[in-house]
DNA sequence: ATAAAAAACACCCAATTGGGGGATTGCTTC
DNA sequence: GAAGCAATCCCCCAATTGGGTGTTTTTTAT
């Protein structure tokens, strides 16, 4: 991908980081450092240090975030907002490592403008905050190609095997917050016959509660 | 991920293109002759006559096909399908002189992996065939921009339902299927202190029992 | 310093769930 | 035609949750 007249974007932009590695973190200050461009603000090793030091330090707001998707704690997804309570402003742009590459759309959806894997090297991260800074999005191209899947699958079908199609039925409710009596009314059942379904799902989950087979519905089907 | 190399796989790529501008078609073919990498195949004037070309020549399966979204005839949305069903293994980029959404999208969902300008410069396009046919995708920043925007809009901002660090601590017991009384033993406090936590965090969440507020916290983080 | 919040805890009571028994009907399958 | 299973329904009872109204202490913000 063309970074294009991007990268001649001189003007001085204040970039704060937010990883757990000291080692990624001290490259890539020293990389900024050498930039007359790019000056690194805080750099802390988990949201939660972030936002002590954030609001501790009095600084000028950040105008980029790069942020580790996998912390400590607070993960990077969940820090997002938290983060945007503070600089609202600022852009975010998520490091990850590859297999952490399916929460790009969550990160997209919670208000990240870019999404680099931690391999890319310095100068390319140098040009996404220089793109980023200018109004622009940066996608490397197997994240883009990712986006490209999620959205092919709007029409998907997924089989369930292990529940029958009624159990599948009463669980989709279920995972809807609706109470057996209510499911009961959406499908002109008893509320008697939804609870005998919802012990056969448990059973068939290996779960003990609702929570526990919401879960396991959503981290398996999605 | 490396952009850098992408653009020097030189391995012989056969490129099809469906544009009916011959202008275009020309300078295309012309740009890639002069390529090492990049063949032309069969050009065709729109989707119909491309598809009568594909079965009369016997050539082998296109590696990518560049294909105009505003043809006569078969648009080119309506072509994708058509000539997946003849060559299922080739990526599509979509040629469009106006960047609209919605075309995006439904191309997208059909199975175009990548979607260009025709402002885009001709060797950029030839990156873009490059990058693709390693099993990337391209989209240009305007491009991304709007796929953020559309994703965005599909879930729903929670970041005006922001939880406390508290609150985010009992939600993610909550969603692990654990009682209160677990939870208690597990943060060191009553379970009042967790019913509490709870009706909070409904509130914030805009929520009523366990189950919509796992389904949230799941759908927006995982 | 003072107001606002977050965090902790408590009691009450109704609603809901979870787990244990069952029963009946209808449809496959062997 | 018997065995198996899905789907429907019922009762009982303990455990858990949800919603209400409170108090106290600590932390945070102005």
């Amino acid at each position: 991908m063309e970074l294009i007249n991007d990268v001649n974007n001189l003007e001085r932009k204040w970039v704060n980081i937010i990883e757990d590695d000291p080692v990624i973190t001290m490259n890539l200050t020293r990389y900024f450092d050498s930039l007359e461009d790019i000056n690194v603000g805080i750099s802390a090793g988990s949201v939660e240090q972030y936002l002590e030091k954030r609001r501790d330090i009095s600084q000028r707001s950040p105008d980029v975030l790069l942020l580790d998707i996998g912390l400590p704690g607070i993960s990077g997804l969940e820090g997002i907002p938290h983060i945007k309570k503070l600089d609202d402003e600022v852009d975010i742009i998520m490091l990850t490592t590859f297999e952490e590459e399916s929460k790009i759309l969550k990160a997209m959806a919670l208000g990240a403008v870019a999404y680099l894997s931690k391999k890319t090297s310095l100068k390319e991260i140098a040009d996404a905050i220089r793109v980023v800074h200018q109004g622009g999005s940066y996608m490397s191209p197997m994240v883009a190609r990712d986006i490209f899947n999620y959205i092919k699958k709007a029409n998907r079908n997924p089989t369930e095997e292990i529940l029958t199609s009624r159990q599948y039925a009463v669980l989709k409710l279920i995972v809807d917050g609706k109470t057996y009596l209510q499911i009961a009314e959406e499908l002109f059942i008893s509320a008697e016959t939804v609870k005998s379904h919802t012990k056969n799902i448990y059973k068939a989950l290996h779960v003990k509660n609702k929570a526990e087979a919401i879960s396991k519905y959503l981290k398996t089907f999605r």
